[in-house]
DNA sequence: CCAAAAGTGTTGTGAATACACCCATGT
DNA sequence: ACATGGGTGTATTCACAACACTTTTGG
């Protein structure tokens, strides 16, 4: 085995929070180095025979002591040797998602600051920042409509219009309201909960939970999650 | 940044090749080292200042001088410390499509053997390389349903038999032809050609081809390539 | 003329679409 | 009583599923 390879392992994040009928995506601000001051997506390099999964999770921690709710990989970049200009380094990106119950940012230790930043105000950013975020946004666009990760950026008891209004706006479609709440029903893994929200004005609404279990359950009997919209 | 990482980066692939109506996966008889003569997919450690995608290319050619057809990443294996017992080494892996006109395999410079081993029929191998293959196929089940990947396995010009017969085989459920044959006809980005094929016995079949231009631009006019089965 | 594989159409069924009015609450 | 958002049913349309006989060649 050939050992002067000389190449970093990073790991980087790209994590969406969902308020305010907005999505974020979660920014920290380098607090040393060449990069100081500037705005990126929260990551680092991995440790001496820490797994990546695990780098991931500490780096949030570190940078912004965020939850998460939902972690998956999402692509590994290095077909651009010089993406950062201090060394070769391959980027092993994941995208997150984070439910409102948790989108509050401690003070980060690691990171000079954070913050949640709209998706369709992304500003320009360094490394190749600005292609994982558009690859994880399309990503969870895709993947909104084969798999229920939308709850994740939900609360656990959440009004039917929040979902609906959480696809129509990552979407960036419309939705008919009716077709949309018979189709989601109809799978079964929605529960009805014994409460009911009030807004203020308008008629309460009535609140819904995610199962897990019930979901996995009704997948392992051949149930394949799919919505589509005209 | 700091400077003492010592993890390295590996590239591995699955390259898949479809023959005598059945799947097979390339392997590879390691030359040197400690896993000497045993049998692994094709893949070593990325050269400095060289990207992931010319790492995979580079590493066919030398041990198994093979012209692929397609290639996807397909994921980042990193989460098991000790899947090399060697070092701490990460696997980006892709896979690869190729078709039957480039099957045969050069006499390999930097692998002391090469095969094709039938999906159904993988040994027990070194690493996490059972996971990656499982996962590799896993990925190439679900491409078949929505992206027009077959084509790459079959040679230019093929009957329109063999492509059911790939999609049965690889997918391991029946299909109905006259169903099947409608369905991928309607899209409109497979040609007839001027040709049939004889068998020996039976009917000549006519001979079809894929139509990448006429697939792309399709697909800009809002085209979705979905294919079902019963 | 028999075997082998290729080719082809129609009908039924269920899911997706389109669409508009009433309900419960706060002010 | 009015404004606001929540909740619901039906008719039409279209795509998928099921299904069997004829055609062309070689032996």
């Amino acid at each position: 085995m050939q050992n002067n390879q000389n190449i970093k392992v990073a790991v980087d994040a790209v994590v969406f929070g969902y308020h305010n009928n907005a999505l974020y995506v979660l920014l920290v601000q380098q607090k040393y180095g060449v990069y100081k001051d500037q705005w990126v997506l929260p990551g680092g390099l991995v440790h001496n025979g820490e797994t990546l999964t695990n780098a991931v999770h500490r780096e949030l921690q570190e940078e912004a002591g965020i939850n998460i709710n939902y972690l998956e990989q999402l692509y590994t970049f290095g077909d651009d040797v010089e993406r950062d200009k201090r060394n070769h380094v391959i980027s092993v990106s994941y995208f997150a998602l984070v439910n409102p119950d948790n989108l509050k940012l401690s003070a980060a230790t690691d990171a000079q600051d954070v913050k949640w930043q709209n998706i369709n105000n992304i500003p320009k950013l360094p490394f190749d920042h600005n292609l994982i975020i558009d690859t994880a946004f399309k990503r969870i666009k895709a993947k909104l409509h084969y798999q229920p990760i939308g709850f994740d950026l939900l609360p656990k008891k959440f009004p039917f219009s929040d979902l609906e209004h959480l696809y129509a706006t990552i979407l960036e479609q419309e939705i008919d309201r009716r077709n949309f709440r018979k189709k989601i029903l109809s799978f079964g893994f929605i529960k009805k909960c014994n409460e009911k929200q009030k807004n203020g004005s308008g008629r309460p609404a009535q609140l819904y939970t995610f199962d897990p279990n019930k979901y996995e359950a009704l997948e392992k009997n051949g149930m394949h999650f799919e919505i589509k919209f005209a």
